[in-house]
DNA sequence: GCCTGAATGTAT
DNA sequence: TACATTCAGGCT
């Protein structure tokens, strides 16, 4: 291979990495560095990766030599990509059987991209054109208005499925052109303007009248010169500035400024005990149990190696204490910190806290910041500028230098996976950062994934427990209600039991706030006919659309299509339309009739749109604003809200009797975290659990906060099915126009997988997936089940190499934490 | 994922 | 026969 040659991953899902020539006027980029590159017709920003990285093929033996093609810029002249992270992202391709491309946008900022596009305008001949019409004359017309118009944005400004077709039409006829431009950015930095004094200006004994003489003398204060921003403020207009440089006595330039995520973050919002009471006053005593906690962890640190802890403790056993603790103790190493916390978790002012203990060297990274202003934070980061990064999923790939520390926080929270590809789990990629760079991960939850538990157990992870609550404060007491009793005795359409609405109203009486919670939205969960039985479907997905009664209408949850709520029977007639099951929507309506003077909110995602929204509910229940909060897992996680007493949960069914092997632990979780959230203030709580199977072993072991009693019992079922952590399990999802033609592509990969020499590996399947339709489209799956996952991944990747031409139709999640 | 050109379908 | 629409294959 010519030392002129790059490898270079492309953002473009399945594509191994490209080789390409470099030009002799470049300096060879090096891995990390962005290049702009051809890939078909196209142009796209790629990064340069190391030569024969050990996961992935050669690229280069179907391509005869002499004929790569050309780099057609470097975009950096010294790679953007730290080598750490390059090989971060490729680990996660090569383990998570995604391109190596995928993986690598996923660690970079947004808006550093440069690439074409399609774009369309009028020619000569279309300006002129009156004859067309129909879609044609539509698309001519648009064209005029906008000028220029990208051709998916045309295409999609039709609204029609032959939009695509007139389009063409048109080019063909030469009355539009089509161009590929250049679009995006190197870099979004946003600049602003500044007037700084020249040396002339300088000279104290030039003087200027009035106005400008003003700014003369402001300059001569501030040597880095003024922003038009800071002018303003001092009442001088940016116009004064402009005259005064064109007299030539000061300069205007221009400045990079960073984006301050913590400029329009919320101060005073309500923030959890567990979060806000260490970070305000960092040096308050600790429980001994913490202290023991912080010891341990501390000599893992200073050992300077490799190591992973299980933080388990109790909600309430102030284990981001422990965290903080840790993280300035890294910091004195010299070493850097990275913190990761689930989705819901971060909110603006969540991420003040932290802010607050460690001062301006702290960056954000989560979903509710602009672009911008992520990309920003990325740059500070990148520069050193930053030591502690506080952020969610993707933040595992921060470029921060010398990291010393990983916390991963509720470690066993799902939106530590992602559900796209590179499907990869933060905090198994947190573990991998961690062994390259010989940093100590926290792993820290009251309600440890098994996984965890099981690499504690066999010694890999080093177990720190907190079994009791800061300031000793009692757990709540929880009470299980036999739903099979209540429905007996009261009839089946109830929703809440006799115990909960008594304790609804006592505690209401008392002036104390409730959280009531069901995992499941809109008001009723079916619809049907009582004459022929005829219930509302969704007609593109296998699933029954739920009744949602503010809107009158009957929706999907998957695919969002809706109909209006029909009078009577769309098949025959009936007058009688019933429904049965039910919703958030209906819990309110429930609350709402029995506590007509309450004032009861809803959280689910029909009244939350935005993500981040929540923090006006949470603002209101801190202000006490709020009775009664009503809502799904959303208010169950992450926030805290002191004045809570009594927790509410109208059905802890709703997960159990999914046909998933994580069914019992996501329930066990749910259920403990939830009843840790009622009383974390003074005041003692109470939780109250209605289902039908009060027997079951998560909700019995989650009423008695007896972790170890359900692992064991989970475990043992974990070890009869051979599913994770008792093997490795990778999920192959199939799409297909009809169930054959999935079925028969999944029935050709299980197979070839067989085929593998490797004696371990076992595939069941395929079957039809648990949802058979999603958006129209038809689903198989298959599992492989074995205890080496590089040959289970060595032989799926063959398969799915064998049919590169089904490839679209593929989705592989290894180390699933959904089989849905 | 985007783009192209070939294969197939449909109106004249 | 011309034109519209769908689809599979390739990308270095």
């Amino acid at each position: 291979v010519s030392v002129r040659h790059v490898q270079v991953a492309v953002p473009v899902p399945g594509l191994p990495p490209l080789t390409y020539r470099v030009p002799e006027r470049f300096e060879i980029p090096g891995p990390g560095a962005r290049v702009l590159v051809p890939v078909g017709t196209r142009k796209v920003t790629g990064w340069v990766i190391p030569h024969q990285h050990q996961h992935l093929a050669p690229s280069t033996q179907h391509v005869a030599p002499g004929t790569l093609k050309d780099l057609l810029e470097v975009l950096d002249p010294s790679p953007l990509l730290p080598r750490e992270i390059v090989d971060l992202a490729l680990w996660t391709a090569d383990y998570y059987l995604a391109g190596p491309g995928e993986a690598l946008a996923t660690a970079m900022p947004p808006q550093s991209a440069v690439f074409s596009r399609r774009v369309v305008s009028l020619t000569d001949a279309g300006r002129a054109n009156e004859l067309q019409v129909g879609l044609r004359r539509r698309a001519l017309d648009l064209l005029r208005e906008h000028g220029t118009l990208a051709v998916d944005s045309l295409i999609r400004r039709l609204e029609d499925r032959t939009a695509k077709g007139a389009v063409d039409g048109l080019l063909r006829d030469g009355l539009i052109a089509m161009t590929q431009p250049l679009e995006g950015r190197r870099e979004a930095f946003r600049t602003v303007a500044r007037v700084r004094l020249t040396a002339l200006g300088d000279d104290p004994a030039v003087t200027r009248p009035k106005r400008q003489g003003e700014l003369l003398a402001l300059l001569r204060g501030a040597p880095d010169g003024l922003t038009a921003r800071e002018l303003d403020a001092r009442g001088i207009g940016w116009d004064v500035a402009k005259r005064l440089a064109a007299s030539g006595l000061a300069a205007i330039d221009q400045v990079r400024i960073d984006r301050d995520p913590f400029a329009t973050a919320a101060p005073g919002t309500a923030l959890s005990t567990e979060h806000s009471a260490p970070s305000t006053q960092h040096r308050r005593s600790l429980t001994d149990e913490q202290t023991a906690a912080v010891e341990t962890l501390t000599s893992l640190l200073d050992a300077k190696a490799f190591a992973v802890g299980l933080l388990h403790g109790v909600t309430g056993s102030g284990k981001t204490e422990v965290y903080l603790r840790l993280a300035a103790r890294a910091m004195e190493q010299g070493r850097r910190v990275l913190i990761l916390v689930p989705e819901i978790a971060l909110t603006p002012a969540a991420a003040a806290i932290f802010r607050g203990a460690f001062g301006d060297r702290v960056a954000i990274q989560h979903s509710a910041l602009s672009d911008g202003e992520r990309h920003d934070q990325w740059h500070r980061i990148r520069r050193g500028d930053v030591d502690v990064v506080v952020g969610t999923r993707s933040a595992v790939f921060a470029p921060l230098p010398d990291v010393g520390l990983i916390v991963v926080d509720e470690e066993h929270d799902g939106s530590f996976k992602q559900d796209e590809s590179p499907r990869y789990h933060g905090r198994d990629v947190a573990v991998v950062r961690a062994r390259s760079v010989g940093a100590l991960v926290v792993l820290g939850s009251a309600t440890p994934a098994l996984e965890t538990f099981e690499n504690a157990r066999q010694g890999r992870y080093r177990l720190v427990t907190m079994a009791r609550r800061v300031m000793d404060r009692p757990m709540a007491a929880v009470q299980v209600v036999d739903m099979r009793e209540e429905y007996a005795e009261l009839g089946a359409d109830i929703v809440l039991s006799r115990p909960l609405e008594e304790a609804l109203k006592a505690h209401l009486a008392r002036g104390e706030q409730a959280v009531v919670l069901l995992n499941r939205r809109g008001f009723a969960t079916l619809m049907f006919c009582r004459q022929c039985g005829h219930s509302l479907e969704c007609p593109n997905c296998s699933l029954s659309l739920t009744i949602h009664k503010a809107t009158r209408r009957a929706r999907c949850h998957y695919c969002n299509h809706a109909v209006p709520l029909p009078g009577k029977c769309v098949k025959c007639g009936g007058e009688f339309m019933e429904q049965s099951g039910f919703g958030t929507e209906r819990v309110e309506a429930e609350i709402r009739a029995l506590l007509p003077e309450a004032r009861v909110t809803r959280v689910d995602r029909d009244t939350v749109r935005r993500r981040g929204a929540i923090s006006g509910v949470i603002e209101a229940m801190a202000a006490r604003k709020i009775d009664v909060l009503v809502g799904t897992q959303m208010i169950a996680k992450g926030h805290d809200f002191p004045a809570v007493t009594l927790v509410g949960v109208v059905s802890a069914d709703v997960g159990l009797g999914m046909p998933d092997f994580r069914a019992g632990e996501r329930t066990f979780q749910l259920l403990t975290q939830v009843s840790g959230r009622a009383g974390r203030g003074d005041k003692p709580g109470l939780a109250i659990v209605q289902t039908l199977f009060p027997k079951h072993y998560s909700i019995q072991h989650a009423t008695r906060q007896d972790y170890a009693g359900f692992f064991e019992d989970e475990f043992k079922f974990r070890r009869a099915m051979r599913y994770p952590p008792a093997a490795s399990l990778i999920n192959v999802v199939v799409r297909g126009p009809s169930a054959g033609e999935a079925m028969d592509l999944a029935a050709d990969l299980a197979k070839r997988v067989r085929q593998a020499p490797s004696p371990d590996i076992r595939v069941l399947g395929p079957a039809p997936a648990p949802l058979a339709r999603i958006k129209g489209e038809h689903r198989a799956q298959f599992f492989i089940k074995g205890t080496h996952r590089a040959r289970m991944r060595d032989a799926l990747r063959a398969a799915v190499e064998d049919r590169a031409d089904a490839r679209r139709r593929i989705s592989i999640d290894v180390d699933p934490l959904s089989v849905l």
